[in-house]
DNA sequence: TGAAATAATAAGGTCAACCATAAGATTTTT
DNA sequence: AAAAATCTTATGGTTGACCTTATTATTTCA
């Protein structure tokens, strides 16, 4: 049942995929997401279809095998374990545990992983909102729909925010939008223009772009 | 002050040369230790020079600079501080908490040590009894010999075990030859042979190359 | 002191994961 | 349907950390 080992690589590889939703992915995205260019996205898909991770059915993008959904969600696990223990017992800023539990993630054997669940109480949630998968590579998933498509005048509840980059995450510590946080949608500006919020009496200004990555119920 | 980034290879290295004592270390014992070639270690070696973190004296052995001491101490740190976590809080078998470190320490940024320090209560002293650098990167030497030079009669206290490999810790683990244990020695075998040892009322043979590993007062 | 052991260097090779540039294939848009 | 955009594949290159096989230098020991 384990996993002969994947490299570093290959789990940035699965975790982006994983994270941008169960579905064909465009290598492009990826590439983009991982910061390597299209032709080293692709090389690398290439690997990975020989382990059987992904299929990639040419111009229509990759998905992830079972196996490969499988060993996603065991770095996701990880990943997650991670940022609770970084939030919650060593008070690390929110905005930085996505990229410091990264790298732990990589580095960690499977009976550290099991430890820690149980140390950290089994938690289902990471400080994101995101879900956790199980041991067995279960993973519920985030049912909701991202802030973008909230209409004027609705009110939601900040469900899990599913963005990893650090500057991205502190711009949104910064305005307070965080799991739990209570929005009303009071505009949207015309021309994929920012939209309005009203949060604790007080209004804040959100692109688009970065109202995609808040999920909202 | 902080360094460049050193790679996984250069921070086992320079743990290595720092485990095995602030003196000249002969390359071929280095490569032994870490599992590769000479030829590999002394090509190693060369680019550790070039980057001034060692010293190399040909036919003599190599040391560390004073950047490479401080490198190393501070490799030390973050390695001896998941210990702690590992065997406290995660209740990881004493023998395995090394390598289980290990592989976390290079994933470790400068942020999450000091938050893991903190955390752990600033311990000094890992599970292993070794001492802990501190932040600034003085590490207070091990004073103590080996048990290997304890006379016969000499009744000693473990302070540390200074081995790494997961199966020699596990061999003194059985034999319940842990910091803090009470020794004496009743005899010492002929021609380099083993030592006996009452522990706990219980006689115990133990070869001189494992008594080697053994830090005692 | 001369042979044996050990240490160092040289030369050439592998492997994973990246890169750039360029050519071909397919899809999308006009 | 043609042009534009996007995706894929091919080729060749780099880097770090390894490897093997030799050769040469030095030290140790009989």
């Amino acid at each position: 049942m384990t996993l002969p080992h994947l490299s570093e690589s290959t789990e940035m590889y699965l975790k982006a995929m994983a994270e941008l939703g169960d579905r064909d992915v465009a290598i492009a995205r990826l590439a983009e997401r991982l910061g390597v260019t299209p032709v080293s996205a692709n090389e690398m898909m290439r690997r990975l279809s020989e382990q059987g991770l992904v299929k990639h059915t040419p111009y229509k993008g990759v998905t992830l095998t079972k196996k490969g959904r499988e060993a996603a969600a065991n770095v996701l696990r990880r990943q997650r374990l991670w940022e609770v223990f970084l939030f919650e017992h060593l008070k690390i800023e929110w905005a930085k545990i996505y990229e410091l539990a990264c790298s732990l993630e990589h580095a960690t054997a499977p009976e550290v992983t099991e430890a820690l669940a149980a140390f950290l109480g089994n938690p289902t949630v990471c400080p994101r909102g995101n879900p956790i998968p199980d041991e067995q590579g279960m993973l519920e998933p985030l049912n909701g729909r991202s802030l973008r498509e909230a209409a004027v005048g609705e009110t939601v509840r900040v469900r899990a925010v599913n963005a990893t980059a650090t500057d991205v995450l502190k711009y949104l510590q910064e305005k307070g939008i965080l799991p739990g946080q209570t929005i009303k949608v009071i505009e949207a500006a015309p021309l994929e223009g920012p939209l309005t919020l009203l949060m604790n009496g007080k209004e804040v200004a959100l692109g688009l772009s970065m109202a995609e990555f808040v999920i909202v119920e």
